[in-house]
RNA sequence: GGUCCGGUGGCAGAAUGGUGAUGCAGCGGACUGCAAAUCCGCGUACGUGGGUUCGAUUCCCGCCCGGACCUCCA
């Protein structure tokens, strides 16, 4: 087996994965905040989590995997009064609609799955102690964390603290002693969500919480750490600060994972330029294991952009490799693991694109009958979330719905057909197969009888 | 303005200091009543100007272009 190394962010180099412990990895991923149904552009994170663990649970026997839920945040509570629903239900909603998106997208689950509002005892612990240890102060309510306390701040994003004062697009409110001092806990109105402490009822900023989480479940020091690169500053530069200030002697995430963001056609993905697709929408239109293929299809690190014609390349692509094993009649689960060569490209830093063109390979081989190839596909694939669909199934599957032709009048007119080609009435027959198409119904003459497939 | 990342064939997208992945699309052929699928074969690229080197798409510098982040967007 080959070394497997990743790009840490803050070393801003690809490096040899060292665990702290070979014998148990533990990674923290940033979850959704709750407040709207997920969208495809929530999926790259959570993909690129997914396939780290994949590979990480095939090389150590024990890996945990933390990943929390924000349902403590300022935009809930404006989405909940715009709906005029209440906080609770929003959550819990929009929860479920996550959990059920990353199902359907064949994601692994979090081992531990932490919510904001049910560790802010923790969160007010940190606070309490980064108060007492001098890198925090109270002012007008709220509690600030002091950058200027923290000496490598700015290290992890590679930010000069003097320099973010300039840049800054947001108005420095007047109670901070810095303007690069960020919000710890800040007060409720009676009407926002708010939990008692010794600095008044109140809710805690956004980064806290995932400083909290990470020590309550994985300790002071931990793997690997990894969200967007939008998160990098100030989430992640603040999530360091405050853990590294709180606990000197751990040394919070040894390796910083960021993945690129999604375009949509070319642009940002936002509601005002039309070009905004929650994961539901996407999935109407094609299998979810077609969307996931496209999310592998680009490098986590690189700018992925989504195109609907882009999408119809990865059904291809599956169409092609559930072919392969329909050739080699191979269908069986796989009892054998991934190639050699598909798990090495996985071990250069999650290289997708790479280990999709091993597939490639094996695919060819064993469109030529290599049963061998065909187990090894299977394997690989099965390992990155893929090809998990019976075969016979795959080429019939609904993904619209509603008005498709019923399967019995397909196999109908298959048996009037082939009546027709045995009287040599090929008009009748073509004029058949021309009806299916219309109905995005593809015949297929084999040696063995004649298959349907849907377009 | 600051920091960082990137510019590869018609498209998508990797690797790499010297034989130029992989797929889609395209072209030619085989197979087929016609198709589909498959098989065989073919073509096309390294933003730009310098530098280092026997040799650069790959390393270094300038320029152009694109993108991300710059206090709560995954």
């Amino acid at each position: 087996m080959s070394q497997f190394q990743l790009h840490d962010s803050q070393r801003r180099a690809t490096v040899p994965f060292e665990p702290l412990d070979p014998g148990h990895v533990r990674v923290y991923y940033c979850g959704p905040t709750v407040y709207d149904v997920p969208h495809i552009g929530n999926l790259r994170a959570m993909l690129t989590a997914d396939l780290l663990i994949r590979l990480l649970r095939r090389l150590y026997p024990r890996v945990t995997f933390v990943r929390n839920i924000t349902d403590v945040d300022d935009k809930i509570t404006a989405r909940a009064k715009a709906n005029g629903e209440d906080i609770g239900h929003l959550t819990e909603r929009t929860t479920a609609e996550f959990h059920a998106g990353l199902a359907a997208m064949n994601m692994i689950r979090p081992d531990i799955e932490p919510r904001a509002t049910h560790n802010i005892g923790e969160m007010q612990a940190m606070i309490d102690r980064l108060i007492r240890q001098g890198h925090a102060y109270v002012a007008e309510g709220h509690v600030l964390f002091s950058v200027t306390s923290f000496a490598s701040y700015g290290a992890l994003s590679g930010r000069d603290p003097d320099e973010l004062v300039a840049g800054a697009r947001v108005e420095v409110a007047p109670y901070k002693r810095d303007p690069g001092d960020f919000v710890l806990w800040k007060p409720s109105t009676p009407e926002q969500p708010g939990w008692v402490s010794p600095w008044g009822r109140g809710r805690p900023g956004w980064h806290i919480e995932c400083s909290a989480m990470a020590h309550r479940y994985l300790g002071e020091s931990f793997d690997i750490h990894g969200g967007g690169t939008d998160l990098l500053f100030p989430h992640h530069e603040n999530e360091r600060a405050q853990s590294l200030c709180c606990f000197p002697n751990g040394k919070f995430a040894n390796y910083w994972l960021h993945n690129a963001m999604l375009l949509v056609e070319g642009e940002k993905m936002s509601k005002s330029l039309g070009n905004f697709h929650t994961l539901s929408d996407v999935l109407k239109r094609v299998p979810a294991e077609v969307l996931r293929l496209q999310l592998m299809s680009a490098h986590y690190r690189s700018l992925l952009n989504f195109t609907w014609t882009g999408l119809n390349e990865s059904r291809k692509t599956l169409d092609r490799f559930y072919r392969a094993l329909q050739a080699a009649k191979f269908s069986g689960p796989p009892n054998r693991p991934p190639p050699a060569i598909f798990l090495e490209s996985l071990c250069d830093d999650l290289n997708t694109p790479q280990a999709i063109a091993e597939m490639h390979k094996m695919a060819t081989k064993a469109l030529t009958g290599d049963i061998e190839a065909a187990e090894d596909l299977m394997a690989a694939g099965n390992m990155i979330g893929l090809l998990h669909t019976p075969v016979q199934s795959w080429f019939k599957t609904l993904v619209s719905g509603s008005n498709d032709l019923p399967e019995v009048e397909i196999e109908a007119l298959i048996a009037e057909r082939l009546t027709a080609r045995k009287a040599k009435d090929f008009a009748r027959a073509d004029e058949i197969r021309k009806t299916l198409a219309e109905e995005g119904i593809i015949l297929e003459d084999g040696p063995t009888g004649t298959t349907w497939r849907r377009a």
